[in-house]
DNA sequence: CTTAAATAGGATAAAACTATCCGAAATAAT
DNA sequence: ATTATTTCGGATAGTTTTATCCTATTTAAG
């Protein structure tokens, strides 16, 4: 469904968002290690979300990644997606045709439609802090 | 959502399956031909869905492909996409977690276990009679 | 029998994705 | 100032996916 950059960009942005809570700002080793992820390429990924203003980094010692407290609620997972694996997740065909609409659509138009409306929407309802909180009561993982 | 592969392999089969309710038999050259896809490579995944006994294939001139007309209602989309892609779509975490169930969540678990769901029932209620007969009449297209 | 037309299958190449390495720049502590 | 720590960014390597090429095999027609 999604890369694994992507995989890798949600798991540590639940992770930093878990630490600003408490204030704390996180390493790319420390990130890597909780998330079980290879730390090089996720220091990739983590670039590309600073770009992308979706987290903030810190450089030098004592420095990491945080997320601003007041905007944690505010990210979407569509966001770190559409940062991470561009936007194809919403307006591909299903079956790869250039051009795919109500007026010329691919064999599984109206099946996919439905499906990919689907998993918009829940991209566009799911926000870190609820994922964050998941975590943090133990009702969810991070990696094993 | 899908691998490129698995596109091109539904597009043959409802290419395939669209000529058998003639009578016609197709060559590799005219399914790449009509579905906008490489030709060798296409090639592979047609030998690869006969392998699968999806579509039969007659060796030869005048040979091609084609589908046993009893069975075009009976192939779903699901089976396709199986023989191609394998069934990590059905079964794989959304997060890439190696074990990931209801006693051991990812964060975005259940969110996903609803999309993969409906996703899975779409695949396995379409079937390429369906499909080719929209085709036929001009309501779906498989290129440009 | 020969030829032309097809699929089958192995080898290889190109592109995209995943992953690693290393030096540069920044920053806090000593 | 110096040092240790940490992100940044370019270069490179490995792996998987996508794509191509070429030869062998099969089959119908002439």
């Amino acid at each position: 469904m999604f890369s694994k950059a992507c995989e890798y960009g949600i798991k540590a942005s639940i992770y930093i968002a878990l630490n600003s809570y408490d204030g704390k700002r996180v390493s790319l080793k420390e990130i890597a290690k909780e998330i079980n992820s290879p730390e090089a390429f996720t220091a990739k990924i983590l670039q590309d979300l600073v770009r992308n203003k979706i987290i903030n980094s810190v450089k030098g010692a004592y420095g990491g990644f945080e997320i601003e407290k007041h905007n944690i609620a505010a990210i979407k997972l569509s966001q770190i997606v559409n940062a991470i694996d561009g936007d194809g997740i919403y307006h591909g065909c299903g079956l790869g045709l250039d051009v795919c609409d109500a007026n010329h659509p691919c064999p599984v138009h109206d099946q996919f439609i439905t499906i990919r409306n689907e998993l918009k929407s829940m991209l566009e309802t799911t926000n870190l802090e609820q994922l964050a909180l998941d975590i943090k009561s133990g009702v969810s993982f991070l990696k094993i």
